[in-house]
DNA sequence: ACAGGGGTATGATCTGGATCATACTGTGGA
DNA sequence: TCCACAGTATGATCCAGATCATACCCCTGT
């Protein structure tokens, strides 16, 4: 069944089970489920309970937070090879954030229960997971102390942020920067409109290069 | 030796190590070093290697980011019982954020190579670690999500915070309650002087009272 | 007893960024 | 082909909160 062994080799990249053996990661293919979420559609809700660990395996899927007042705040941004909310797995509690995807997308979606087997079975796995853990609240930790920063300074540090997620490019709208950031849409266009006058950043419509990493940088001083 | 039984006692408190047998809790107790810290005492630095895990035994600590500008950025007050900075413990990597003694404090320095030692031993420890950790994420992860929120608002979810952990008084200073929720002196004491006059605080120099926590909770609508 | 400093208080002013308004443009769908 | 809409752009105005200045109060150490 070829479908089924590109989803072990899918599985064979994401960093949690790149350690399993092969009979291990056959049991956790067998175990997944994958569905389609057009963009805009949400995954799950923030505060429902949860019984799946998810994978991206296609496009993009934004965790966020609905504020008062119909603003959104997004906290992460996950691409393809991902795993996102497992702290739900771990604590048996909710989920923490709404997940979305930000565009057309495919997730797998991975049991509860065969994931903790998993992790049972395999220290190495369980260490893994651990270890993504630790680097998420490390983030996080990071993003809240710059919250208070000014604006500029806070998209600059986004941008070299997904820069390491995705390359060269980061296919994403001011919308969707201003909402990474907090911030409004037009202050999000007037600061990468600036950026981009000062050969910082290059953008065409929904998309935006980083020019010169090192002038995004010196922002940060 | 009764100091030697005082410790083992309060070990028992911290929910990381509630779950352990007597000898274990005797093997970690013997472990332990206990360090006094003046008020403002820096008791380790953002960045730099760790080799411990840390519990308040008395006073107040609290995790702090300094900023550019000489400001600081509060993320976290623990009290006695808690444990702070297990993170490099488990990912060995280099702290996450400074820790100041915010009044006189006593704390405990459990090496880390005897916290894993006991974590391995002990599974209901291990659960009890990860919950602690889980419980920061989300902790961290909530706060963040109100960052961009008017100031008054920030405040209001501080002192409830505060509160669960000091109960009736919270003995913080207006400085102090500033860097925690990310604004000036001034604002926070303006802002708190009309939760005064408005009949929700009760405040005295370096210390604060709910008088209706009700009252707070609306502002959070 | 007194001096000095940290904590609290309050006014005046300034500004980054939100808000409101309007418009242009590229893209996808009928 | 053209319409509708999402994304981008830009100006005008407003305001929460930072910044600057000044003063008082209470505690601690000498």
């Amino acid at each position: 069944m070829p479908r089924r062994h590109a989803l072990e080799l899918f599985l064979k990249q994401v960093q949690m089970f790149r350690h399993l053996s092969a009979a291990e990661r056959q049991r956790a293919a067998a175990a997944c489920r994958e569905r389609s979420f057009d963009r805009g559609e949400a995954i799950f809700h923030e505060g429902h309970p949860s019984d799946s660990v998810w994978l991206v395996r296609e496009g993009r899927v934004h965790l966020l937070h609905y504020l008062t007042g119909g603003r959104v705040q997004t906290t992460c941004v996950m691409a393809p090879g991902e795993s996102f909310c497992c702290l739900p797995a771990l604590d048996r509690g909710s989920y923490p954030a709404t997940a979305v995807a930000a565009t057309p997308a495919k997730v797998i979606q991975l049991p509860t229960s065969v994931f903790h087997e998993l992790m049972q079975g395999s220290p190495a796995m369980a260490q893994e997971t651990l270890c993504t853990f630790c680097t998420r609240l490390r983030q996080v930790e990071a993003k809240g102390c710059l919250a208070h920063d000014p604006v500029d300074r806070r998209i600059a540090q986004a941008l070299l942020t997904l820069q390491k997620k995705f390359g060269e490019t980061i296919p994403m709208t001011r919308q969707e920067i201003a909402d990474l950031v907090g911030t409004t849409v037009e202050t999000a266009i007037r600061t990468i409109s600036r950026f981009q006058k000062e050969g910082r950043v290059r953008s065409t419509r929904g998309k935006l290069a980083l020019l010169q990493p090192d002038a995004l940088k010196q922002l940060l001083s």
